[in-house]
DNA sequence: TTGAAAGCGCTAACAA
DNA sequence: TTGTTAGCGCTTTCAA
């Protein structure tokens, strides 16, 4: 029951405590922190030589209360067990922790229901926030944004800053791809309806096949994971393409696990390309050819624009930053034998 | 230049606001949200009411300040691009947002350095900490601990509570399915010294291997990554095992092919095991078998058993909570033929 | 059951 | 350059 001495009650220092050891006003510690330059460089020197032998440490919920600048930023995603987002997130804190902020964490959980109830509760406390693949609809995201600045990821808002990857560029280069490989059809295997991406490839698709010649088709939505993939196999041995562009990574790695089930071989008899490049493309086998996105570079960017609206820097209706994508060529692609 | 009414300065609503729109004291406003018991259940009503048409969101720094909870805790990773951490992190979210608090990431991106920095940075804004798999020291840890209720994952600190895999079981369950498969000693690629996981399952695996009269070996350490595993090769290539234990199922993978790459085939000329069961372990081929971790149950524990401190529930020095392993067996073992 | 008033730790005018 | 004085928005005694 005794207090024991080794964790006694640990009232954290304060700023009046250094005031008062440093013989100086507290408004005075404030800005030696806050303000080097408005202070006597000795005093200054003081201050911070007692403020470290007394352990202290700036109450970082007074300093937001005060300024109502909470130094945080939140980063809202789909589903944090997808290995999208783990480069991403890299990303993300690598450009956060440069400028001093902390990343909040939230997950959606594939869930709009989720993403809207997380979002409100964390948006009190943060002063910006990054929306990656938001699975809400346009006109919440825009009522989120009206709160606080905001950059969706992988999205077009109409009015909101936004990060995404140049898809058509990279369905047209996996297009191309295809075609020299002599593939005659295109299948798309469709991932989530609410998903931007997922419209932006298939509508990238029918115009890059249109143009080089080739026949698009259609098939899913599906959720985007394995399973996902794997479940639409049979819907595609009906009518068995020689070519199928996949929603994401996950969906492809799959839709190639479903294909081998069948006996069907991947790429002699069908070749497969996914989007993002995840770390697992690489691992798979046959190695999976992707439309790589630049992953880490996109959490960095996303955060870089926010805090430069946050700053001010930025109007909020800046366009949409477009980064660029790559094809990885691997082993599931070749010439088309059909 | 004009104040254009569309983005009105919007002084967030106050607890004042509400007061005064609902002709009561803010004090009463404050319990009607946090002690509805003890105020008139129609006051508390119209109250509510009057806060959902104004829209009032409480000010979470403010709560904090004065209460001096934030709501908050940290999760500190050492990687956020190790896929080991996907559905951990899922669990610690679900565990956390049960409870309404909030998750402030932190990456140490594999160094102590970072790692001691990040924490040093949120510490101050969080009630509690969860560490995974730290690279720190025992005693930095401790001094961590020392301030603020932590919970290490994946690590036995003295003193410390903490969540662990039982490694000695899911070593030995490894050991006995490469014993019955005939083979007759077993090579472990340690991965990184600071790992207290490395060391833990290398020690199981000499008692193991003792008690079962296998012989064993180690070589490395290797970073826990797939290029690290890759890199191991050659020093196995002098003498070469039957069967591999790899410090996780990433340098396992990337065993696997570099030994594919050197035309050694897995699992027939080496049987190879792995540790985690992270999802990749499935998609590879042949499939991996490995000492699977319980990884979300590991967050969800992990969190919950740290709010039981911060609620006062449980002691600090609780013992550490052992969570059971299993192995899964897939395509990367088989009988031994040499 | 409600109101008044003080205070959480810090910052930001305004004076000196 | 420094000190004084109000708050930031909320919770919490203490009275009424």
């Amino acid at each position: 029951m005794a207090d024991d001495g080794d964790e006694a009650a640990k009232r954290p220092v304060t700023i009046y405590d250094v005031a008062r050891a440093a013989g100086v006003a507290p408004s005075t510690v404030s800005r030696a922190f806050a303000r080097p330059g408005r202070v006597n460089a000795d005093t200054a020197a003081r201050i911070r030589q007692v403020a470290a032998e007394l352990g202290y440490r700036a109450n970082p919920m007074a300093q937001a209360l005060s300024t109502s600048r909470t130094k945080m930023i939140a980063l809202m995603i789909s589903d944090v067990t997808n290995p999208f987002y783990s480069e991403l997130i890299r990303g993300a804190q690598l450009a956060a922790s440069e400028a001093e902020y902390t990343v909040l964490l939230a997950d959606a959980r594939e869930s709009d229901v989720v993403e809207r109830l997380s979002l409100e509760r964390v948006l009190p406390a943060v002063e910006g926030i990054v929306i990656g693949s938001s699975r809400m609809s346009d006109s919440s995201l825009r009522v989120i944004a009206k709160q606080k600045p905001t950059i969706v990821l992988n999205r077009d808002v109409a009015g909101l800053p936004s990060v995404v990857t140049d898809n058509p560029r990279g369905v047209r280069r996996a297009v191309e791809h295809l075609g020299e490989l002599g593939h005659q059809q295109i299948t798309y295997v469709a991932g989530p309806e609410a998903s931007w991406a997922d419209g932006a490839r298939w509508r990238a698709l029918r115009e890059a096949g249109h143009e080089l010649e080739l026949h698009t088709r259609r098939v899913g939505p599906v959720p985007p994971t394995v399973v996902g993939g794997r479940g639409v196999v049979e819907k595609l041995l009906d009518n068995l393409p020689t070519a199928v562009l996949a929603y994401n990574d996950l969906v492809a790695i799959g839709l190639m696990r479903g294909l081998a089930a069948a006996g069907i071989d991947v790429p002699r008899d069908v070749s497969v390309i996914g989007f993002d490049n995840i770390m697992a493309a690489e691992l798979v086998t046959p190695g999976l050819t992707t439309v790589a996105a630049p992953l880490r570079t996109m959490g960095v960017t996303a955060v870089k624009n926010l805090q430069a609206i946050i700053n001010g820097a930025l109007h909020r209706s800046e366009a949409a930053f477009v980064l660029p994508t790559r094809l990885v060529q691997r082993e599931s692609t070749a010439r088309a034998r059909r």
